[in-house]
DNA sequence: AAGTGGTCTAGACCACTTC
DNA sequence: AAGTGGTCTAGACCACTTC
Protein backbone atom coordinates (compact mmCIF):
# COMPACT_ATOMS: atom_id res chain seq x y z
CA UNK A 1 0.00 0.00 0.00
CA UNK A 2 1.09 3.46 -0.90
CA UNK A 3 0.75 5.97 1.45
CA UNK A 4 2.57 8.74 -0.02
CA UNK A 5 -0.14 11.18 -0.60
CA UNK A 6 -1.36 10.83 3.17
CA UNK A 7 1.76 11.68 4.33
CA UNK A 8 2.71 14.33 1.69
CA UNK A 9 -0.36 15.96 3.36
CA UNK A 10 1.12 15.68 6.57
CA UNK A 11 4.20 17.62 5.69
CA UNK A 12 2.39 20.03 4.26
CA UNK A 13 4.03 19.66 0.44
CA UNK A 14 0.74 19.95 -2.02
CA UNK A 15 2.40 19.31 -5.46
CA UNK A 16 5.38 21.05 -5.39
CA UNK A 17 6.40 18.19 -8.32
CA UNK A 18 7.03 14.93 -6.87
CA UNK A 19 8.25 14.29 -3.13
CA UNK A 20 8.64 10.17 -3.16
CA UNK A 21 7.85 9.04 0.21
CA UNK A 22 11.57 8.12 1.91
CA UNK A 23 12.22 11.44 1.45
CA UNK A 24 8.98 12.57 3.20
CA UNK A 25 10.27 10.08 6.00
CA UNK A 26 13.52 11.31 5.90
CA UNK A 27 12.22 14.87 6.81
CA UNK A 28 9.73 13.89 9.34
CA UNK A 29 12.91 11.86 11.11
CA UNK A 30 15.34 15.28 10.18
CA UNK A 31 12.40 17.46 12.06
CA UNK A 32 12.60 14.74 15.79
CA UNK A 33 16.21 15.01 15.13
CA UNK A 34 15.98 19.38 15.44
CA UNK A 35 13.13 19.01 18.37
CA UNK A 36 15.36 17.34 19.78
CA UNK A 37 13.70 14.10 20.43
CA UNK A 38 16.62 11.36 20.54
CA UNK A 39 19.52 12.98 22.03
CA UNK A 40 22.91 12.66 20.17
CA UNK A 41 24.69 9.28 21.11
CA UNK A 42 21.03 7.57 21.57
CA UNK A 43 19.43 4.81 19.49
CA UNK A 44 16.52 5.14 16.90
CA UNK A 45 13.68 3.15 17.10
CA UNK A 46 14.35 0.15 15.11
CA UNK A 47 13.44 -0.05 11.73
CA UNK A 48 10.65 -2.23 12.30
CA UNK A 49 9.18 -0.14 14.81
CA UNK A 50 9.82 3.25 12.69
CA UNK A 51 8.05 1.72 9.71
CA UNK A 52 4.86 0.08 11.78
CA UNK A 53 4.80 3.80 13.56
CA UNK A 54 4.84 5.70 10.09
CA UNK A 55 2.80 3.51 8.27
CA UNK A 56 5.42 2.43 5.12
CA UNK A 57 7.20 -0.76 4.61
CA UNK A 58 10.97 -1.42 6.20
CA UNK A 59 12.39 -0.99 3.10
CA UNK A 60 11.08 3.03 2.40
CA UNK A 61 12.48 3.63 6.39
CA UNK A 62 15.70 1.35 5.32
CA UNK A 63 16.25 3.96 2.57
CA UNK A 64 14.94 7.42 4.37
CA UNK A 65 17.72 6.35 7.39
CA UNK A 66 20.85 5.00 4.31
CA UNK A 67 19.90 8.73 3.17
CA UNK A 68 20.68 9.76 6.59
CA UNK A 69 23.86 8.18 7.24
CA UNK A 70 25.62 9.38 4.04
CA UNK A 71 24.27 13.52 5.21
CA UNK A 72 26.26 11.86 8.73
CA UNK A 73 23.49 13.00 10.56
CA UNK A 74 23.27 9.10 12.38
CA UNK A 75 25.01 6.41 12.20
CA UNK A 76 24.28 2.53 11.59
CA UNK A 77 25.86 -0.30 13.10
CA UNK A 78 24.92 -3.92 12.24
CA UNK A 79 23.66 -5.68 14.69
CA UNK A 80 23.21 -3.04 17.06
CA UNK A 81 21.12 -0.06 15.89
CA UNK A 82 20.93 3.22 14.64
CA UNK A 83 22.09 6.32 16.22
CA UNK A 84 22.37 10.21 16.58
CA UNK A 85 25.80 11.32 14.80
CA UNK A 86 27.63 12.77 17.98
CA UNK A 87 29.71 15.50 17.71
CA UNK A 88 32.92 13.90 19.65
CA UNK A 89 36.45 15.17 18.55
CA UNK A 90 37.16 12.12 16.46
CA UNK A 91 33.99 13.00 14.50
CA UNK A 92 34.97 16.69 13.92
CA UNK A 93 38.55 15.89 13.02
CA UNK A 94 37.68 13.69 10.30
CA UNK A 95 34.31 15.64 8.83
CA UNK A 96 35.52 19.28 9.19
CA UNK A 97 38.79 19.24 10.46
CA UNK A 98 41.12 19.45 7.15
CA UNK A 99 44.24 20.14 8.60
CA UNK A 100 46.82 17.57 8.86
CA UNK A 101 50.70 17.31 9.45
CA UNK A 102 53.17 17.12 6.76
CA UNK A 103 53.72 13.51 8.27
CA UNK A 104 50.40 12.60 7.65
CA UNK A 105 49.20 12.34 10.99
CA UNK A 106 46.41 14.72 12.90
CA UNK A 107 46.37 16.07 15.60
CA UNK A 108 43.64 18.26 17.14
CA UNK A 109 44.77 21.83 18.04
CA UNK A 110 44.64 23.07 22.02
CA UNK A 111 42.91 26.01 22.32
CA UNK A 112 43.21 29.30 25.14
CA UNK A 113 40.68 32.22 24.51
CA UNK A 114 42.28 35.57 23.75
CA UNK A 115 39.47 37.20 23.94
CA UNK A 116 35.22 37.57 24.43
CA UNK A 117 32.62 40.20 23.97
CA UNK A 118 29.17 40.71 23.06
CA UNK A 119 28.51 43.46 20.56
CA UNK A 120 25.67 44.64 17.75
CA UNK A 121 26.15 42.64 14.84
CA UNK A 122 28.59 44.74 11.93
CA UNK A 123 27.62 44.81 8.54
CA UNK A 124 29.46 41.71 7.56
CA UNK A 125 28.10 39.58 10.69
CA UNK A 126 24.72 40.34 9.94
CA UNK A 127 25.24 39.70 6.16
CA UNK A 128 27.20 36.24 6.67
CA UNK A 129 25.05 35.01 9.80
CA UNK A 130 21.69 36.27 8.42
CA UNK A 131 20.68 38.58 11.19
CA UNK A 132 17.99 40.77 11.81
CA UNK A 133 19.82 44.65 12.45
CA UNK A 134 20.25 45.07 16.09
CA UNK A 135 20.78 40.94 16.40
CA UNK A 136 23.76 40.65 18.76
CA UNK A 137 26.89 38.44 18.71
CA UNK A 138 28.97 36.79 20.59
CA UNK A 139 32.85 37.45 19.08
CA UNK A 140 35.51 34.96 20.34
CA UNK A 141 39.35 35.29 19.63
CA UNK A 142 41.36 31.87 20.15
CA UNK A 143 44.79 30.70 19.37
CA UNK A 144 45.13 27.16 18.77
CA UNK A 145 48.71 25.50 19.36
CA UNK A 146 49.73 21.71 18.30
CA UNK A 147 52.81 20.45 20.73
CA UNK A 148 52.71 23.94 22.12
CA UNK A 149 53.37 25.53 19.12
CA UNK A 150 51.13 28.13 17.86
CA UNK A 151 49.68 27.13 14.21
CA UNK A 152 46.04 29.19 13.94
CA UNK A 153 44.50 32.36 15.12
CA UNK A 154 40.87 32.20 14.66
CA UNK A 155 38.23 34.75 15.43
CA UNK A 156 34.63 33.49 15.49
CA UNK A 157 30.99 35.16 15.36
CA UNK A 158 27.92 33.56 16.98
CA UNK A 159 24.10 34.82 16.97
CA UNK A 160 23.57 35.47 20.53
CA UNK A 161 19.96 34.54 20.90
CA UNK A 162 20.97 31.21 19.08
CA UNK A 163 23.75 30.74 22.16
CA UNK A 164 22.37 32.16 25.44
CA UNK A 165 24.78 32.28 28.17
CA UNK A 166 27.28 31.01 26.29
CA UNK A 167 29.39 33.78 26.99
CA UNK A 168 29.49 33.18 30.56
CA UNK A 169 30.56 29.57 30.26
CA UNK A 170 34.07 27.44 30.35
CA UNK A 171 34.93 26.94 26.42
CA UNK A 172 35.64 23.97 25.41
CA UNK A 173 38.33 22.75 22.94
CA UNK A 174 35.45 21.41 20.58
CA UNK A 175 32.91 24.05 20.00
CA UNK A 176 30.62 22.19 18.26
CA UNK A 177 30.11 20.01 20.86
CA UNK A 178 29.21 22.30 23.60
CA UNK A 179 26.56 23.63 20.57
CA UNK A 180 24.84 19.98 20.59
CA UNK A 181 25.05 19.52 24.35
CA UNK A 182 23.98 22.86 25.84
CA UNK A 183 22.09 24.43 23.14
CA UNK A 184 20.64 21.86 20.91
CA UNK A 185 22.65 23.22 17.67
CA UNK A 186 23.93 20.56 15.28
CA UNK A 187 26.46 21.63 12.82
CA UNK A 188 25.25 19.81 9.59
CA UNK A 189 27.85 21.69 6.85
CA UNK A 190 30.13 24.04 6.38
CA UNK A 191 31.41 25.46 3.56
CA UNK A 192 35.13 26.90 3.45
CA UNK A 193 36.70 29.41 1.60
CA UNK A 194 40.75 29.03 1.39
CA UNK A 195 43.17 32.02 0.07
CA UNK A 196 46.89 32.80 0.81
CA UNK A 197 47.19 36.22 2.97
CA UNK A 198 50.19 37.82 4.31
CA UNK A 199 50.07 37.58 8.64
CA UNK A 200 49.01 40.79 9.72
CA UNK A 201 50.66 42.70 12.66
CA UNK A 202 48.43 41.30 14.95
CA UNK A 203 48.05 37.85 14.21
CA UNK A 204 52.11 37.58 13.81
CA UNK A 205 52.40 38.82 17.44
CA UNK A 206 49.63 36.20 18.16
CA UNK A 207 51.87 33.30 16.44
CA UNK A 208 54.51 34.22 17.39
CA UNK A 209 55.92 34.82 13.80
CA UNK A 210 56.70 37.81 11.63
CA UNK A 211 54.54 40.13 10.22
CA UNK A 212 53.90 39.23 6.34
CA UNK A 213 54.57 35.67 6.96
CA UNK A 214 52.54 33.55 4.13
CA UNK A 215 49.35 31.99 5.81
CA UNK A 216 46.13 29.77 5.19
CA UNK A 217 43.71 31.57 5.87
CA UNK A 218 40.11 29.82 6.09
CA UNK A 219 36.49 31.14 6.55
CA UNK A 220 34.29 28.65 7.09
CA UNK A 221 30.39 29.42 7.71
CA UNK A 222 28.94 26.71 9.52
CA UNK A 223 24.95 25.14 9.03
CA UNK A 224 22.59 23.86 11.31
CA UNK A 225 20.29 20.37 10.13
CA UNK A 226 18.06 22.95 8.95
CA UNK A 227 20.48 24.98 6.84
CA UNK A 228 20.33 28.28 9.05
CA UNK A 229 23.84 29.98 9.56
CA UNK A 230 25.10 29.00 12.91
CA UNK A 231 29.24 30.23 13.24
CA UNK A 232 30.97 32.53 11.54
CA UNK A 233 34.93 31.52 11.67
CA UNK A 234 38.21 32.99 10.15
CA UNK A 235 41.07 31.08 11.21
CA UNK A 236 44.82 32.36 10.24
CA UNK A 237 46.95 29.36 9.91
CA UNK A 238 50.96 28.33 9.44
CA UNK A 239 51.37 25.77 7.04
CA UNK A 240 54.77 25.51 7.59
CA UNK A 241 54.47 22.01 8.93
CA UNK A 242 50.78 21.59 8.44
CA UNK A 243 48.55 21.45 5.01
CA UNK A 244 45.07 21.49 4.53
CA UNK A 245 43.73 18.15 2.42
CA UNK A 246 41.14 17.84 0.19
CA UNK A 247 40.03 14.49 -0.83
CA UNK A 248 37.86 14.74 -4.35
CA UNK A 249 35.87 12.23 -6.07
CA UNK B 1 17.67 -17.22 -6.00
CA UNK B 2 20.84 -16.36 -4.88
CA UNK B 3 24.12 -16.77 -6.95
CA UNK B 4 27.05 -14.68 -4.97
CA UNK B 5 28.69 -18.02 -4.43
CA UNK B 6 29.45 -18.44 -8.06
CA UNK B 7 30.07 -15.06 -8.56
CA UNK B 8 32.56 -14.92 -5.84
CA UNK B 9 34.71 -17.85 -7.27
CA UNK B 10 34.50 -15.99 -10.84
CA UNK B 11 35.74 -12.61 -9.24
CA UNK B 12 38.29 -14.74 -7.83
CA UNK B 13 37.48 -13.89 -3.92
CA UNK B 14 37.62 -16.72 -1.65
CA UNK B 15 37.14 -15.94 1.96
CA UNK B 16 38.20 -12.64 1.80
CA UNK B 17 35.41 -12.10 4.62
CA UNK B 18 31.81 -11.23 3.04
CA UNK B 19 31.68 -9.63 -0.34
CA UNK B 20 28.08 -8.98 -1.18
CA UNK B 21 26.81 -9.50 -4.69
CA UNK B 22 26.12 -5.95 -5.55
CA UNK B 23 29.55 -5.58 -4.68
CA UNK B 24 31.04 -8.00 -6.87
CA UNK B 25 28.56 -6.32 -9.77
CA UNK B 26 30.11 -3.24 -9.35
CA UNK B 27 33.37 -4.34 -9.49
CA UNK B 28 32.99 -6.06 -12.61
CA UNK B 29 31.37 -3.26 -14.04
CA UNK B 30 34.02 -0.84 -13.06
CA UNK B 31 36.71 -3.66 -14.83
CA UNK B 32 34.60 -3.14 -18.12
CA UNK B 33 34.52 0.53 -17.41
CA UNK B 34 38.66 0.28 -17.20
CA UNK B 35 38.88 -2.53 -20.69
CA UNK B 36 36.79 0.55 -22.33
CA UNK B 37 33.78 -1.81 -23.12
CA UNK B 38 31.40 1.22 -22.60
CA UNK B 39 33.42 4.96 -24.13
CA UNK B 40 32.32 7.61 -22.22
CA UNK B 41 29.41 9.30 -22.98
CA UNK B 42 27.60 6.30 -23.79
CA UNK B 43 25.01 4.19 -22.56
CA UNK B 44 25.33 1.03 -20.36
CA UNK B 45 22.51 -1.85 -21.23
CA UNK B 46 19.70 -1.32 -19.08
CA UNK B 47 19.33 -2.53 -16.00
CA UNK B 48 17.34 -5.39 -17.09
CA UNK B 49 19.34 -6.21 -19.42
CA UNK B 50 22.58 -6.78 -17.66
CA UNK B 51 20.41 -8.26 -14.34
CA UNK B 52 19.77 -11.25 -17.62
CA UNK B 53 23.58 -10.99 -18.57
CA UNK B 54 24.72 -11.40 -15.16
CA UNK B 55 22.45 -13.56 -13.63
CA UNK B 56 21.55 -11.79 -10.66
CA UNK B 57 17.97 -9.37 -10.14
CA UNK B 58 17.36 -6.08 -11.27
CA UNK B 59 17.43 -4.46 -7.41
CA UNK B 60 21.45 -5.69 -7.29
CA UNK B 61 22.28 -4.47 -10.31
CA UNK B 62 20.83 -1.53 -9.39
CA UNK B 63 22.22 -1.28 -6.36
CA UNK B 64 25.67 -1.70 -8.23
CA UNK B 65 24.93 1.02 -10.53
CA UNK B 66 23.67 3.68 -7.50
CA UNK B 67 27.24 2.94 -5.92
CA UNK B 68 28.73 3.65 -9.00
CA UNK B 69 26.74 6.65 -9.79
CA UNK B 70 27.98 7.99 -6.29
CA UNK B 71 31.23 7.65 -7.23
CA UNK B 72 30.83 9.80 -10.27
CA UNK B 73 31.42 6.74 -12.75
CA UNK B 74 28.16 6.65 -14.39
CA UNK B 75 25.40 9.09 -14.87
CA UNK B 76 21.99 7.86 -14.46
CA UNK B 77 18.90 9.59 -16.29
CA UNK B 78 15.45 8.36 -15.31
CA UNK B 79 13.68 7.42 -18.65
CA UNK B 80 16.82 7.44 -20.82
CA UNK B 81 19.25 5.12 -19.24
CA UNK B 82 22.67 4.86 -17.57
CA UNK B 83 26.13 6.44 -19.51
CA UNK B 84 29.76 6.37 -18.23
CA UNK B 85 31.07 9.79 -17.12
CA UNK B 86 32.54 11.73 -19.38
CA UNK B 87 35.31 14.19 -18.70
CA UNK B 88 33.68 17.19 -20.21
CA UNK B 89 35.05 20.49 -18.80
CA UNK B 90 31.69 21.42 -17.00
CA UNK B 91 32.29 17.73 -14.91
CA UNK B 92 35.84 18.60 -14.35
CA UNK B 93 34.86 22.16 -13.38
CA UNK B 94 32.45 20.94 -10.35
CA UNK B 95 34.07 18.11 -9.39
CA UNK B 96 37.80 18.81 -9.34
CA UNK B 97 38.41 22.08 -9.94
CA UNK B 98 37.89 24.36 -6.58
CA UNK B 99 39.10 27.74 -7.49
CA UNK B 100 35.81 30.71 -7.43
CA UNK B 101 36.22 33.62 -7.86
CA UNK B 102 35.28 35.98 -4.76
CA UNK B 103 31.90 37.04 -6.45
CA UNK B 104 31.03 33.81 -6.71
CA UNK B 105 31.30 32.50 -10.48
CA UNK B 106 33.64 29.88 -11.86
CA UNK B 107 35.72 30.52 -14.90
CA UNK B 108 37.81 27.41 -16.09
CA UNK B 109 40.86 29.42 -16.82
CA UNK B 110 43.18 29.00 -20.06
CA UNK B 111 46.16 27.50 -20.35
CA UNK B 112 49.52 28.60 -21.98
CA UNK B 113 52.02 25.52 -22.07
CA UNK B 114 55.61 27.17 -20.88
CA UNK B 115 57.72 24.35 -21.18
CA UNK B 116 57.47 20.77 -21.78
CA UNK B 117 60.23 17.89 -21.32
CA UNK B 118 60.64 14.11 -20.92
CA UNK B 119 63.58 12.75 -18.56
CA UNK B 120 63.55 10.23 -16.15
CA UNK B 121 61.87 10.73 -13.17
CA UNK B 122 63.40 11.66 -9.96
CA UNK B 123 63.52 10.81 -6.21
CA UNK B 124 60.31 12.85 -5.29
CA UNK B 125 58.51 11.95 -8.57
CA UNK B 126 59.35 8.21 -8.47
CA UNK B 127 57.83 7.98 -4.75
CA UNK B 128 54.73 9.99 -5.71
CA UNK B 129 53.51 8.21 -8.72
CA UNK B 130 55.00 5.07 -6.99
CA UNK B 131 57.46 4.53 -10.31
CA UNK B 132 59.90 2.00 -11.42
CA UNK B 133 63.48 3.45 -11.30
CA UNK B 134 64.04 5.20 -14.42
CA UNK B 135 61.00 5.36 -15.72
CA UNK B 136 60.44 8.35 -17.81
CA UNK B 137 57.73 10.91 -16.90
CA UNK B 138 56.56 14.17 -19.28
CA UNK B 139 57.13 17.66 -17.46
CA UNK B 140 54.85 20.25 -18.36
CA UNK B 141 54.95 23.88 -17.26
CA UNK B 142 51.70 25.89 -18.17
CA UNK B 143 50.52 29.28 -17.23
CA UNK B 144 46.74 29.82 -16.74
CA UNK B 145 44.80 32.66 -16.77
CA UNK B 146 41.53 34.10 -16.13
CA UNK B 147 39.85 37.08 -18.11
CA UNK B 148 43.43 37.40 -19.45
CA UNK B 149 45.04 37.70 -16.03
CA UNK B 150 47.51 34.99 -14.92
CA UNK B 151 46.02 33.78 -11.80
CA UNK B 152 48.11 30.13 -11.89
CA UNK B 153 51.16 28.62 -12.41
CA UNK B 154 51.37 24.34 -12.77
CA UNK B 155 54.03 22.03 -13.26
CA UNK B 156 52.70 18.54 -14.51
CA UNK B 157 54.09 15.71 -13.60
CA UNK B 158 52.78 12.36 -15.94
CA UNK B 159 54.64 8.49 -16.11
CA UNK B 160 55.45 8.39 -20.27
CA UNK B 161 54.29 4.83 -20.41
CA UNK B 162 50.92 5.54 -19.30
CA UNK B 163 50.83 8.34 -21.90
CA UNK B 164 52.67 7.38 -25.02
CA UNK B 165 53.54 10.04 -27.63
CA UNK B 166 51.47 12.51 -25.94
CA UNK B 167 54.55 15.32 -25.40
CA UNK B 168 54.16 15.69 -29.00
CA UNK B 169 50.53 16.38 -29.32
CA UNK B 170 49.13 19.70 -28.48
CA UNK B 171 47.89 19.97 -25.22
CA UNK B 172 44.19 21.24 -25.03
CA UNK B 173 42.82 23.02 -22.02
CA UNK B 174 41.14 20.19 -20.22
CA UNK B 175 43.85 17.53 -20.31
CA UNK B 176 41.67 15.22 -18.08
CA UNK B 177 39.06 14.70 -21.20
CA UNK B 178 42.56 14.08 -23.60
CA UNK B 179 43.95 11.26 -20.59
CA UNK B 180 40.62 9.87 -20.87
CA UNK B 181 40.11 10.03 -24.93
CA UNK B 182 42.88 9.26 -25.96
CA UNK B 183 44.85 6.99 -23.61
CA UNK B 184 41.30 5.48 -22.32
CA UNK B 185 42.71 6.75 -18.50
CA UNK B 186 40.20 8.28 -16.28
CA UNK B 187 40.92 10.28 -13.07
CA UNK B 188 38.52 8.96 -10.55
CA UNK B 189 39.77 10.71 -7.77
CA UNK B 190 41.89 13.14 -6.54
CA UNK B 191 43.98 14.34 -3.34
CA UNK B 192 44.88 17.79 -2.67
CA UNK B 193 47.17 19.34 -0.16
CA UNK B 194 47.25 22.93 0.24
CA UNK B 195 49.61 25.34 1.80
CA UNK B 196 50.39 29.17 1.90
CA UNK B 197 53.62 30.24 0.08
CA UNK B 198 55.61 32.73 -0.97
CA UNK B 199 56.12 33.22 -4.81
CA UNK B 200 59.38 32.05 -5.83
CA UNK B 201 61.49 34.42 -8.63
CA UNK B 202 60.20 31.67 -11.38
CA UNK B 203 56.79 31.85 -10.88
CA UNK B 204 56.60 35.99 -9.62
CA UNK B 205 57.74 36.37 -13.67
CA UNK B 206 55.37 34.35 -15.30
CA UNK B 207 52.54 35.53 -13.10
CA UNK B 208 53.61 39.21 -13.61
CA UNK B 209 53.73 39.63 -9.52
CA UNK B 210 56.49 40.24 -7.13
CA UNK B 211 58.39 37.69 -5.31
CA UNK B 212 57.32 36.84 -1.94
CA UNK B 213 53.58 37.40 -2.64
CA UNK B 214 51.61 35.25 -0.61
CA UNK B 215 50.21 32.34 -2.75
CA UNK B 216 47.95 29.32 -2.45
CA UNK B 217 50.37 26.18 -3.28
CA UNK B 218 48.09 23.40 -4.34
CA UNK B 219 50.07 19.84 -4.24
CA UNK B 220 47.65 17.35 -6.62
CA UNK B 221 47.80 13.43 -6.77
CA UNK B 222 44.78 12.53 -9.23
CA UNK B 223 44.06 8.98 -9.31
CA UNK B 224 42.66 5.99 -12.10
CA UNK B 225 39.94 4.09 -11.76
CA UNK B 226 42.35 1.60 -10.52
CA UNK B 227 43.43 3.89 -7.67
CA UNK B 228 46.52 4.15 -9.67
CA UNK B 229 48.46 7.16 -9.76
CA UNK B 230 48.25 9.18 -13.08
CA UNK B 231 48.98 12.61 -13.16
CA UNK B 232 50.95 14.87 -10.17
CA UNK B 233 50.21 18.25 -10.37
CA UNK B 234 52.09 21.19 -8.14
CA UNK B 235 49.66 24.90 -8.62
CA UNK B 236 51.00 28.37 -7.17
CA UNK B 237 47.64 30.43 -7.29
CA UNK B 238 47.33 33.98 -6.69
CA UNK B 239 43.92 34.46 -4.66
CA UNK B 240 43.75 37.95 -4.35
CA UNK B 241 40.28 37.77 -6.65
CA UNK B 242 40.07 33.53 -6.10
CA UNK B 243 39.34 31.45 -3.51
CA UNK B 244 39.28 27.85 -2.67
CA UNK B 245 35.97 26.15 -2.07
CA UNK B 246 35.91 23.28 0.45
CA UNK B 247 32.07 22.15 1.08
CA UNK B 248 31.68 19.49 4.20
CA UNK B 249 28.86 17.68 5.18
C1' DA C 1 3.04 2.96 -26.98
C1' DA C 2 7.32 1.30 -25.50
C1' DG C 3 11.43 1.63 -22.89
C1' DT C 4 14.18 3.60 -19.20
C1' DG C 5 15.34 4.42 -14.41
C1' DG C 6 12.78 5.47 -9.64
C1' DT C 7 9.78 4.06 -5.87
C1' DC C 8 7.48 0.93 -2.88
C1' DT C 9 6.16 -3.35 -0.98
C1' DA C 10 6.60 -8.07 1.04
C1' DG C 11 9.20 -11.70 2.31
C1' DA C 12 13.27 -14.69 2.82
C1' DC C 13 17.67 -15.16 4.50
C1' DC C 14 22.37 -13.49 6.13
C1' DA C 15 25.97 -11.13 9.20
C1' DC C 16 26.63 -9.33 13.40
C1' DT C 17 25.81 -8.11 18.32
C1' DT C 18 23.92 -8.82 22.74
C1' DC C 19 21.99 -11.54 26.31
C1' DA D 1 18.04 -17.36 21.21
C1' DA D 2 16.54 -12.95 20.01
C1' DG D 3 17.13 -8.59 17.91
C1' DT D 4 19.46 -5.45 14.80
C1' DG D 5 20.79 -3.77 10.27
C1' DG D 6 22.39 -5.80 5.42
C1' DT D 7 21.44 -8.38 1.21
C1' DC D 8 18.68 -10.30 -2.35
C1' DT D 9 14.62 -11.39 -4.86
C1' DA D 10 10.16 -10.70 -7.33
C1' DG D 11 6.68 -7.95 -8.68
C1' DA D 12 3.73 -3.84 -9.06
C1' DC D 13 3.42 0.69 -10.30
C1' DC D 14 5.22 5.54 -11.20
C1' DA D 15 7.86 9.46 -13.57
C1' DC D 16 10.11 10.56 -17.44
C1' DT D 17 11.90 10.29 -22.24
C1' DT D 18 11.68 8.93 -26.91
C1' DC D 19 9.35 7.43 -30.96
Amino acid sequence: MNESKELAEVAGAESLGFRPLYRQVRDRLIRRLVDGVWAPGEPLPSEIQLAAELGVSQGTVRKALDAMAAENLVVRRQGRGTFVARHDEERIMFQFFKLVGDDGRRTFPQSRVLGLSVAKANAAERATLKLAKDTRVIRIRRLRSIDGAPVIVENIALPEPMFPGLAAMELPNNLYGLYAMRFGVTVASTREQLKAVSVCETDAKALSTEAGAPALKIDRLALSLERQPVEWRVSVCLTDKLHYLSELR
